[in-house]
DNA sequence: GAACGTGATGTTATAACATAACAGTTCGGC
DNA sequence: GCCGAACTGTTATGTTATAACATCACGTTC
């Protein structure tokens, strides 16, 4: 069960990881078809759901974009800050906040499942670069 | 200066607000065009992005969707509570929090400057259907 | 070992979301 | 009235994502 796919995932992984900045799932396929040129987009977002799903890739709904997990082991989510100047994204994990804003939403009842934290910015180096430019 | 537009900014406004949940820009297109048939999506991208600039409507990143805004006023971005059941979106607005999200984020360097905080999970009343259903 | 069921994968086509680029319109200043 | 700036309309297309179905690999059964 499921050990083809398995290779088809660890390439997309390994194009994710390659990559400093988020990709697209188009960026993704056109990297792939490199070296399998029919490949086609279900197949990437296949790949890339079943990586999602099981954590190791992180969507940037912001962005519509994809990017390798970066921490080891996360349970919670985590706080992706994303540099609107060159793209990089850094992950954070911060458990005691995430529980504030399940706490704020479940005032009303609310059953929170899937946090999605993104926080635009300027990263420090290019904080820096303007700064001095 | 720009007092054409704002007529159909209150209208793309009128229908945001006349939906429970959010809605797709194609949805809203949808609602236009039963009044002025000939409206083409970039007339309707470029009064969300108005509103969306002057803080009436909040865009919801992870659905590609948009909502009129719920809240008076704000200074601070908003946390949404995403009901994946029934699709109603709650918003709520917590500086404290989003101060610790700042200051998580901000310890690299990073400098933030607008946050996306979205909660998916299942409302109050879908959670009561749930149990008693 | 051939037929079959099941689930992964490939393929085609298209849906859904978004914007570039330019044409046309309105309106103030001259 | 003419011009230019700013806004709006229109066409076309780019980008992201998935539905639908064909095919393939593999284990099971007989």
């Amino acid at each position: 069960m499921g050990r083809r796919g398995e290779m088809l995932q660890a390439e997309v992984l390994a194009v994710l990881r390659g990559s400093e900045s988020p990709l697209s799932a188009y960026d993704v396929l056109g990297e792939l078809r490199k070296t399998r040129p029919k490949i086609a987009p279900p197949t990437v977002y296949r790949a890339l759901a079943a990586l999602t799903a099981s954590r190791l890739v992180h969507r940037l709904e912001s962005l519509s974009a994809y990017m390798a997990c970066q921490s080891d082991c996360h349970q919670s989510a985590s706080i992706l800050s994303i540099c609107d100047d060159c793209g990089i994204v850094e992950e954070s994990v911060a458990p005691e906040v995430l529980e504030d804003l399940s706490s704020v939403a479940g005032k009303s009842g609310f059953r929170p499942a899937r946090h999605v934290i993104e926080i635009h910015g300027v990263c420090a180096s290019c904080v820096g670069a303007e700064t001095s430019g």
